[in-house]
DNA sequence: GGACTGCAGATTGTCGACCGTCGGCAACAG
DNA sequence: CTGTTGCCGACGGTCGACAATCTGCAGTCC
């Protein structure tokens, strides 16, 4: 039975309804359709989806466990306003994840070190096309992504994890407000500047960066464009 | 309405069931009460609390997100099993939370780190006292205790919620293997040595002591007593 | 006129029941 | 004897309905 023609079928995905709900919503918080502070009602978004209130709830639960949204009690679920405060703390949990992941990936010697650099360098590429092509929502995509190929480089899934929600947390923030902040010569040259870093093998370079890098983009989110 | 006898009234509890469920889960996970692997079926649970099956749901969804317990489609879920991987990935990532809070309390100038080092001491008062009370459930409670007024001093939430998280999953851990690791003269003494290095105020220092501190831990752990 | 009280609408929290799926065992055909 | 197929008990996933709670507004009393 090896070869025959159902070797072309797939296992075909099994994803719960909740987790689809889940998802749907978190892109939508992320790219902005949903705003800060809007009330999200379960009886409307299942009747909206067909589905019963049941798997609703667990979606909009799991977004509470990444603090999308915010659920008081006998009061539903809205989603999500972000203080400066917010902000910076985003920024702090991410420098933690990220310089530690870095200093891991150090350790591993030579042979982590050019394997990190190589996937950063990738991950660059597809942040370069994503500036060349002007979309802001697909160029913080691709930055998200790429620090989150730094973290999965340290080979740590509670890193990674961690790090997911944190992303989505930033991401959602950045989206909100409309800002062009740096231009696209200077994310490119930034995170490469973050590669070079990582390839110098230095502890306390590569901490510098990312810390410095992560700064300016909190400050950038938090300073009012007037 | 200032000055009268109602003063004394204060807000009533109103945690949701599954608040309260999933707090009784997790503790019995922790104190080791339900064994690795074991089967959390759904209705056996609610009948035994006489609730429904609804927050008892909610409860074991809360308790999958700390990666305390593990579902799998259509099979329920059942209590986490540690692989020493495992164990390696969460004494990682409570390296990097706890350090990133040394530096960022170190940064915070001589104010900062006096607050945290009073901090440390009151808890390790309180290690002190279980040590010699002997008990080695209060004993792992207590030092985890520690770890987290390190943590908390840094006055970031989201680092808060995260080791929280590894908290509980670093106790399960430890409480299951009923070793008696370090004698309570040597754990009180490291952790000491924690404070003493917070007190120097240099960086490398206090990241070292966190690091050695944890990794001795993860390997007391994941070596087999035989 | 001001403030408290009671009602009304809406929304969440909880419940019991149904349906689909899973894993294992037995019956059966080759 | 071996591999397949159909059946069975158990469990989770989903559903519709009921009860508890919150918010805002109207009514009422001082």
């Amino acid at each position: 039975m090896a070869e025959s023609g159902l070797s072309r079928l797939k296992a075909l995905e099994r994803t719960s309804t909740s987790d689809r709900i889940s998802s749907e919503l978190r892109q939508m918080i992320i790219e902005g359709a949903l705003l800060p502070g809007e009330q999200l009602g379960e009886a409307r978004i299942a009747d909206q989806l067909g589905v019963s209130r049941a798997p609703v709830r667990e979606a909009l639960q799991q977004l509470v466990q990444q603090k999308l949204v915010v659920a008081t009690r006998n009061k539903g679920v809205s989603v999500v306003t972000f203080t400066p405060s917010d902000i910076w703390e985003i920024y702090d949990a991410r420098c933690a994840i990220e310089s530690h992941a870095a200093v891991r990936i150090l350790e591993g010697g030579p042979g982590a070190r050019v394997r990190a650099t190589d996937a950063l360098r990738t991950a660059l590429g597809a942040l370069s096309a994503a500036v060349k092509r002007g979309d802001p929502r697909e160029i913080s995509t691709t930055d998200l992504s790429f620090h989150m190929t730094l973290v999965a480089t340290a080979d740590n899934s509670r890193l990674v994890d961690a790090y997911s929600i944190l992303s989505a947390q930033a991401l959602t923030c950045i989206n909100r407000l409309e800002i062009v902040l740096p231009s696209g010569e200077e994310i490119i040259d930034d995170h490469g500047a973050l590669i070079d870093a990582l390839a110098t093998g230095e502890r306390d370079v590569v901490v510098k960066a990312i810390t410095d890098h992560l700064t300016v983009a909190a400050t950038n989110l938090t300073t009012r464009p007037a």
